[in-house]
RNA sequence: GGCCCCGUUGUGUAGUGGCCUAGCACGCCGCCCUCUCAAGGCGGUAGCGCGGGUUCGAAUCCCGUCGGGGCUACCA
């Protein structure tokens, strides 16, 4: 980990409550700041309500998943100081909290959905599957699975098993609408006839998100799932879900609040993907922004704390949040504004705060030796106040710090070898 | 193609029928302060997508329209 410690802990906000809330990324590359804000809303809903806040690491997915981004999506959330109640390395009644842990879990669930004809098994071949929505879509319908194997005897599997295919287990919509109330954008509605039957579990065995995710959150008991609004559309069937797991027993048998939280925008106006470098949490940690800024900008985006104000700790903002309050249209992301926030959280710190993590970058770019002496450590002290004001990021501070240690031989302490920063 | 979401200055927001000749912040421009750069202070720029309604009165309610975005996997 690099520059600075993480954001202020938070003591007791208001009593415990019922609330419980998750942030269940897949770990699939780099933490991305959009990931950040629903991390950040979920926490601070948790802290405002006194509620818990879950960390679920949703890897089913053997393919894409990365022990190293599971690393770093821990690390992630201790740079920015946003502990979890429960979850990895804390563990927690629920535990795991890993889903490749769960398997068992989905395997149980799987077979007992088949079981009461929840749902069934579909022998679609992908290349069937993929011309039915060739076809659907010419005929201007809703594409969607057709519902061939929905009803198939016991003689029909078999015969169909005997050609060597292998079944995936599909949900069976109940046929009807499906309403809620979304916590960020009020009632909305989905008609039957656009929510189609979709696979829970691969021909492989191995279960997938669909199932999973409402798995767990019913298992966990979570209240209140606020997640991006690219799940919006999932959610009819994911309701539909619940209440068959309801009927199976999995959960408390209530369904979860849901709330969808509008798009992190990017550039040119479309939603910031991994691509962008600015999407990036480590490119901000590289630049040394605090997390104090970060999180404090991106809180900005769809939330406001208040009339005349836009400068807060994260403290402040747990005191007030309320999803209720986020608004629903998309915001698009400006690093000027973000870097503005960033520079007004440098200005406040403490000198000997800023001082240390000023000391982890120039570490970092080789400027100062791993333990520097006290020497180095009091004249950066004294030169901090000097650029305190001056600088956006840490790594602008650390650009107008680093000749202080060098010497014409290169870096002042000889047992360092590191690239001068001075030539920067 | 189908379905869905969204629509206040360049950007993020405040605003839920009269307090709005629309506030704040960032940006941008100028001035002041100042040995420089910042910080700070002061001022300026620019917006309710459009068209109909409802109403004494609409950014706020309704309809339409246009625009933007997303989803549409045996990814999450």
């Amino acid at each position: 980990m690099r520059g600075g410690g993480p954001a202020h802990s938070l003591g007791n906000l208001a009593c415990m409550s019922d609330v419980r809330v998750r942030f269940c990324p897949s770990p699939t590359g780099n933490p991305h700041v959009g990931m950040v804000r629903t991390a950040l809303f979920n926490w601070a809903y948790a802290k405002h309500t006194g509620g818990t806040f879950v960390f679920r690491i949703e890897d089913t997915d053997s393919a894409r998943d990365s022990e190293q981004s599971y690393r770093q999506l821990l690390d992630a959330l201790s740079w920015l100081g946003m502990s979890w109640d429960e979850g990895p390395e804390v563990g927690g009644p629920h535990a795991p909290y890993r889903q490749s842990l769960r398997m068992g879990f989905y395997r149980d669930v799987a077979q007992r959905l088949l079981d009461g004809g929840f749902a069934y098994h579909c022998f679609c071949t992908p290349e069937e599957l993929e011309q039915q929505r060739e076809e659907q879509k010419a005929a201007g319908t809703t594409p969607g699975y057709s519902g061939k194997c929905r009803n198939l005897s016991a003689a029909d599997a078999a015969a169909r098993r005997a050609e060597g295919r292998l079944p995936a287990v599909r949900f069976r919509m109940p046929g009807t609408d499906f309403t809620w109330d979304d916590l960020v954008r009020g009632p909305l509605t989905f008609a039957a006839e656009h929510v189609p039957d979709y696979v829970l579990v691969r021909a492989t065995g191995e279960p997938l998100y669909t199932l999973t995710n409402p798995c767990d959150d019913a298992d966990m008991r979570i209240t209140h799932v606020l997640r991006g609004e690219d799940l919006l559309s999932s959610t009819p069937r994911q309701i539909a879900l619940y209440d068959a797991l309801a009927k199976i027993g999995v959960g408390d048998g209530t369904t979860p609040r849901f709330g969808h939280l509008p798009y992190v925008m990017g550039e040119g106006n479309k939603k910031l993907s991994k691509r962008d470098p600015e999407s990036s949490l480590q490119w901000y940690r590289d630049e040394g922004f605090v997390p104090e800024g970060l999180l404090n900008y991106l809180s900005l985006l769809g939330w406001s704390i208040g009339e005349d104000r836009d400068f807060f700790s994260m403290a402040e903002m747990a005191e007030v949040f309320d999803v209720a309050d986020v608004n629903a249209n998309p915001a698009r992301f400006d690093l000027k504004k973000c870097t503005a926030i960033n520079a007004a959280w440098i200005r406040q710190l403490g000198v000997d705060d800023l001082a240390t993590r000023l000391e982890h970058y120039l570490i970092a770019e080789g400027a100062l030796p791993e333990k520097p002496t006290h020497v180095q450590q009091a004249l950066l002290r004294r030169a901090v106040p000097h650029v305190q004001e001056r600088m956006e990021t840490l790594r602008q501070g650390v650009n107008m710090l680093a000749f202080l240690f060098a010497t014409d031989e290169g870096v002042y302490d000889e047992a360092t070898v590191g690239t001068p920063a001075f030539e920067r």
